[in-house]
DNA sequence: CCCTGATTCGC
DNA sequence: GCGAATCAGG
């Protein structure tokens, strides 16, 4: 994959968005985090919050006795120019994560939502145009800049009248049985939620359909192929 | 272990 | 210029 203009262009808005190199590359395609954020340092972008350079200054490390090592010693360079790590100034409200994740936490009976800050020395606002799309508002631009969007709450989802009886994840204890019952992910997924066989994680039924007596191996049948190939290799 | 970004350096 | 390898912190 080569980097064309769109290709750079989308990493831009996602780096200044707060998009990590894994999300950027895996965005793209094609492409390793590595190549993200090599592209991003030759673009010149802004580097962000890294916990490498958190401390800053730290002790030189002892070079590693491998048979391979062939980097010289780094000398310890002068930190950057720059007045210190500036914080993202369109989220400075949040704590560190990035505001564009949702968080998910339902606020059951949190009230009024915190006021934004309305005091505005020389923040430049990003305002989102589209997917992938931001255009800058410093403050010598004539277009009053464009108030955050008020927070989204999020409230937790009535249960679904299809589970709403139904044995969840949630109801499982040693006592009723773990017997799944339908697939994960499907909308009426539950679990068999009968009284447990004592000592086993299934009812009488399901254990008798889990636990079957051991066949010598002359009468076996040959196990079945394994539905995605076997285990993941990474 | 997983994740993150920074840096180096052979290509 | 590119990106894998490596480093280093959380």
């Amino acid at each position: 994959m080569s980097w064309t203009d769109e290709r750079i262009d989308r990493l831009k808005a996602m780096w200044a968005e707060g998009a990590t190199a894994s999300q950027i590359a895996e965005d793209l395609g094609g492409v390793s985090r590595n190549a993200v954020i090599g592209k991003a340092h030759r673009l010149g972008l802004e580097s962000r919050p890294s916990p490498v350079k958190a401390g800053e200054e730290k002790a030189k490390k002892a070079p590693k006795a491998t048979a391979k090592a062939h980097k010289p010693a780094p000398p310890p360079k002068a930190a950057a120019a720059k007045p210190a790590a500036t914080p993202a100034p369109w989220d400075d409200a949040d704590d560190s994560e990035t505001a564009s994740k949702a968080a998910a936490t339902p606020a059951p009976a949190s009230p009024a939502p915190a006021p934004q800050r309305a005091k505005e020395g020389s923040t430049i606002q990003y305002r989102s145009v589209g997917p992938g799309g931001f255009i800058r508002q410093g403050p010598g631009d004539t277009q009053a800049p464009i108030p955050p969007a008020p927070p989204r709450r999020l409230v937790p989802a009535k249960p679904s009248p299809e589970v709403a009886d139904k044995t969840s994840l949630l109801d499982l204890n040693d006592r009723v049985c773990r017997w799944p019952m339908g697939h994960p992910g499907e909308p009426d997924f539950h679990f068999c939620g009968q009284a447990a066989n004592p000592g086993y994680p299934y009812c009488v039924a399901h254990c008798g359909v889990a636990y079957q007596a051991q066949l010598p191996r002359r009468d076996r049948r040959p196990p079945p192929p394994l539905p995605f190939g076997g285990p993941r290799v990474r």
